[in-house]
Parts: structure tokens; C-alpha cells; sequence
DNA sequence: TTCCGACAGTGGGGTCGCAAT
DNA sequence: ATTGCGACCCCACTATCGGAA
């Protein structure tokens, strides 16, 4: 098949708002697809490369390169392309991966370097992405739709399920089952402002501490074990206490699922930066082990002895992951039924903060285990403060937000009058306030840049966050995590704004 | 007809590791 | 030795479509 179609094929997508027409789209071309072309297909047109990554950024693409006139690239040609930029490693890899990615651009015509480029950087922007894929694949098959979405699960990859799938039809979904040693998709949690809000929604439910680590999902087959991330990335090699804790457990055969967390010698948590940064570590894993330790909790048994345990009950499944795991190896939890036991649930979320825990996640005890973010049977509640900052500067937005100020750097009041950057947010904005941010923000203009304005510090602004983290990047040595708009408060006058100073007070915890 | 679940888009900060400087 | 860049962790929120109620 010829890379251009796929590239007017998205295009097409892109350009259509409907849902349906889209995944109409992708269902027509996934049926002209060769058996040889589904691979590399499929994931084009979910607009992400077969090979993931190939360390390939705006960097290197900011060259412009003269379009071929010709559309001659078959699909197969530009894989096999990718594949070898990919292979280049080692001293003037950069350089190399360069001029291979050049030759690649000028084989391609205007629309295909479009789309190459949206591969390449990962931004195809064309409203269509796994979930779409999905559906087409269902409908150019005749499978249903739910059945191919679990087998996406089960396989953890869209790409094997829709070789299988073209190949030999509707009933090869039957061979993808739950395996131990062969990661499946997580399931995911939804947000609810308030306990009473998830307790009112879930019903009879399980109350978790939510602990603010990596997730984790570890499998053992006898002696082998395998530790996979959320997106299913081995990580194995890089958490031995894992793999030693998960051998001590009395079954042969498992998958759990649970976080991963540095704790400290009183068993609070240390701060995610430390986490993250323990778990991203893969060269001297040893010294790292020995610095930082980590913790396996679990909270759910997807696969036990044999048995597939997806699609019973969370109640089910917990009572077996709780003969098979000790207690100190569980997350803490309680229940509560419904309305009845919001006080309890309510007493469980405060003592898990005391404990210095991020929040809690609620769990309908009657729900199967499904990946992805469909269904709402698991409910994350996180305290939320808010400060009121001043703007100082923006961003021009990109994509759909083209022609509007963005981003905005946010300030907190200094002792001197002046203003300290704490960060940035894009978040919590609706149309109306990008467009009333634009052209407030532009009366108040000092200096135009490339990336978009900076502004007399004059607009306050309130925004939520969830917490403070340490930041080398920021003047007050610290900046705030997800960071959202929540409303403009003209009422308001700079000099009001909250300060560096109380700030800090009111996150001990950050600074000591 | 209205409501709501699911999706895509829009980017945030941090850390690690590699390559370039 | 330091810096820049990309990958991958964590993530909130809004707009929109289309099926459910």
C-alpha cells in the first residue's frame, strides 16, 4: 500500500468532525490493507510508530526538507526507513539519525512529510487515536467492538490484536488471554471532588489509600518474575527488592497489580521526585537500591493459580490477592456502604493524609477488573488548595487553541512587591476564557516574544493545585503540581495576591 | 429531548540517560 | 563537566460526539 493514501486518509479523518464518518474512514482502509501492511497500518493510522519512540524530536525535524513531487513510498519502505534510523546508536548517532530521517522527508511528497512529521513527533492531531482505531478495526472485521477492546487489553497491544484479527477473522480474538508473564492494559481510576460524591455514585465500596508512586504490575511464572509499568514498559532489571518480594509470596502463578513507593524508616512516604527518580533509574541500580528502596503495594490480583480473576467481583479478587499477600504488602483500605458510612469513609481519607498519603480511591466492590478509562467503578478523591497568583507572562496555544494566549506563568508576591514564578498551567481554561485571556492580556503587553508576551503583573488569577514540589527550575526552589485555572478574580488587586511566604508555611513538608 | 460516558487535545514538572558541546 | 534533548513517569481539565435514559 502506498504511504500516500494513509496520509489522505488522515487527512480526511482530521477533517471531519463525526465520529463515525472517522472511524468509517479507518474501517475502509483497514480493509484494503495486505496482510504485511496491517502492522505498520494500524498504529500509522492510530497515529504512533510500530517502533515507539525513535528519539527523533522537533530538533531534528526543524530543518525543512523539498518535497518529492511523486507520491512513491509504499507503507512497508517507510517502516523499514524508521526502523533503521532507529537502529543508530553510539558517537554521531544524532548527526546519523539526521541525515537518514532528511532522505526519508525528501522521498516524500508535501502531504506525506505532514504526516510523517506528526508520527515523528507524535502529534497526528487528527481527533483519531487508539479508541478509533478500535472501532474501525471492528467494523471493517465484523467483530464487536467490546470484544476487540478486551483483546486490546488482554494483549496490551493494538498492533498484535489487529494483525490476528485481519488475518483470520472475528474468532482469532479467542486466542488472546490473559497469560501470566504477558503485561495487559491497567485499569485506570476517574477523579469525584468529594468522598460523598464517589460514595454516592459507587455504593457498597471499598476505600483505598491512593499512595503517590508508580504504578506496577508484576507477573510470576515459578521462578520468574516480570515487572511491568503502566505502560506496560519493563522495568524488571531496575527494581530487584520487587522481584525478591514477589518470590516470597506462597503461589507459583500470579499477576498483581499495586504501586510501587519509596518509604521512609518510619514508613511515610518520601516525595514522588525521589520515587520517580529511583524507578527511572536502570544504570547503577545497586547504589540506587541502596539510596532509595521501594515498597510493592498491592491491591488487586488480576490472575492467581491458573485462574483468571478479571472478571470477577473486586470483592472476589481481593479476598484472594488477601490469602496470597500478606497484610503489610496491601494497600490500606476500609468499606463503606454507600451514604451510610460516608463519616467512615470521610475518617479514612483523613487519617490516610495524617499518614502523609496523596488521597484516597473508592472501588465499587461489585466491579470486574477493565482497562482502559471506560466504566467509573474506581473513584480517585485528592484534597485540593487553591492560591490566588498573578499573571505574568503567556504562551500562544497550539492546535485548537492557534491565535490564543495560553499558557500562563503564574506568580506568587515577594516581600519587595515583586513576583516569584512558581510555574505554568494551561488547564481549566474553557473557550470563553482563552478568548477573554487574549485580549486582556494583550492590554497589558510589556514585551513581545517569539513564544508569545509577557504583561505588566496586574491580572490575578485563582488556581488550584495539588500540592508543592522542589523545583531547580523556579526562583523559590519550588513549583506547583498540576497547577489549573479555576477563575479570574478581578476583584482582586495584585498586591492581594497570595505570598512566597505563606506558601511555603502552608507546605512544611516540602521545605524541611 | 436531555444527560452522560468516552475520547482527543492541550500541554504542566521532574528525572534519567545519552549525545553533543 | 555541563548542557540539551527525548522518553517516560506523574497528571487536570474542556469540548465534542453519540448512545443511553
Amino acid at each position: 500500500m502506498l504511504f500516500a493514501r494513509l496520509a489522505r486518509v488522515s487527512q480526511e479523518v482530521a477533517a471531519t468532525s463525526a465520529r463515525s464518518r472517522k472511524t468509517a474512514l479507518l474501517a475502509e482502509l483497514f480493509r484494503d490493507a495486505e496482510a504485511d501492511d496491517v502492522p505498520i497500518v494500524i498504529p500509522y493510522l492510530a497515529g504512533r510508530l510500530p517502533q515507539g519512540r525513535l528519539g527523533i524530536g522537533w530538533k531534528l525535524l526543524s530543518r525543512p526538507v523539498a518535497p518529492a513531487t511523486d507520491p512513491t513510498l509504499t507503507v512497508r519502505e517507510v517502516d523499514a526507513r524508521l526502523t533503521a534510523v532507529g537502529a543508530v546508536s553510539g558517537s554521531g548517532s544524532q548527526a546519523e539519525r539526521g541525515r537518514l530521517v532528511g532522505e526519508l522527508l525528501a522521498a516524500a511528497t508535501a502531504d506525506e512529510q505532514r504526516f510523517l512529521f506528526g508520527l515523528l513527533t507524535g502529534e497526528v492531531r487528527q481527533g483519531a487515536l487508539d479508541a478509533l482505531a478500535v472501532e474501525g478495526l471492528a467494523e471493517a472485521t465484523g467483530a464487536p467492538a467490546a470484544d476487540v477492546r478486551r483483546a486490546v487489553m488482554l494483549a496490551g497491544s493494538l498492533r498484535a490484536v489487529a494483525r490476528a484479527l485481519l488475518a483470520d477473522g472475528p474468532s482469532a480474538l479467542d486466542r488472546f488471554r490473559l497469560t501470566v508473564g504477558r503485561p495487559v492494559l491497567p485499569m485506570l481510576a476517574h477523579s469525584a471532588s468529594s468522598v460523598a460524591e464517589a460514595v454516592e455514585k459507587l455504593g457498597l465500596c471499598a476505600v483505598e489509600e491512593k499512595l503517590d508512586g508508580i504504578r506496577v504490575q508484576v507477573h510470576r511464572d515459578g521462578d520468574d518474575v516480570r515487572l511491568y509499568t503502566r505502560t506496560l514498559d519493563d522495568i524488571t532489571d531496575r527494581l530487584p527488592e520487587l522481584t525478591s518480594a514477589a518470590l516470597e509470596l506462597k503461589g507459583e502463578r500470579f499477576i498483581l497489580d499495586g504501586e510501587v513507593i519509596a518509604l521512609d524508616e518510619n514508613g511515610r512516604p518520601r516525595s514522588f521526585q525521589e520515587t520517580a527518580g529511583r524507578v527511572g533509574s536502570r544504570v547503577d541500580v545497586a547504589t540506587a537500591a541502596h539510596e532509595v528502596p521501594v515498597s510493592p503495594v498491592f491491591f488487586d490480583a488480576l490472575s492467581v493459580d491458573g485462574r483468571d480473576l478479571l472478571d470477577l467481583p473486586f470483592a472476589e479478587r481481593h479476598d484472594v490477592l488477601a490469602r496470597l499477600v500478606p497484610e503489610p504488602m496491601r494497600v490500606r483500605r476500609t468499606l463503606a456502604h454507600g451514604r451510610d458510612d460516608l463519616a467512615t469513609a470521610e475518617e479514612f481519607l483523613a487519617g490516610t493524609l495524617r499518614r502523609g498519603h496523596e488521597g484516597v480511591v473508592l472501588k465499587a466492590l461489585d466491579a470486574p477488573y477493565t482497562a482502559g478509562r471506560r466504566g467509573a467503578s474506581w473513584l480517585k478523591v485528592k484534597p485540593v488548595h487553591t492560591l490566588d497568583l498573578v499573571v505574568l507572562a503567556a504562551e500562544w496555544g497550539h492546535g485548537r487553541r492557534t491565535g490564543k494566549l495560553s499558557n500562563l506563568h503564574l506568580g506568587a508576591r515577594n516581600p519587595d512587591g515583586s513576583f516569584a514564578m512558581l510555574g505554568k498551567t494551561f488547564k481549566g481554561m474553557t473557550d470563553a476564557m482563552l478568548t477573554w485571556q487574549t485580549e486582556r492580556l494583550s492590554e497589558l503587553v510589556v514585551e513581545e516574544t517569539r513564544w508569545g508576551v509577557t504583561v505588566r503583573p496586574e491580572l490575578v488569577v485563582e488556581i488550584a493545585y495539588d500540592g508543592l514540589q522542589r523545583s531547580t527550575r523556579y526562583p523559590a526552589g519550588v513549583t506547583l503540581r498540576f497547577a489549573r485555572v479555576v477563575r479570574y478574580r478581578e476583584d482582586k488587586s495584585p498586591a492581594e495576591a497570595d505570598t512566597v511566604e505563606a506558601l511555603l508555611d502552608a507546605h512544611p513538608e516540602v521545605t524541611r
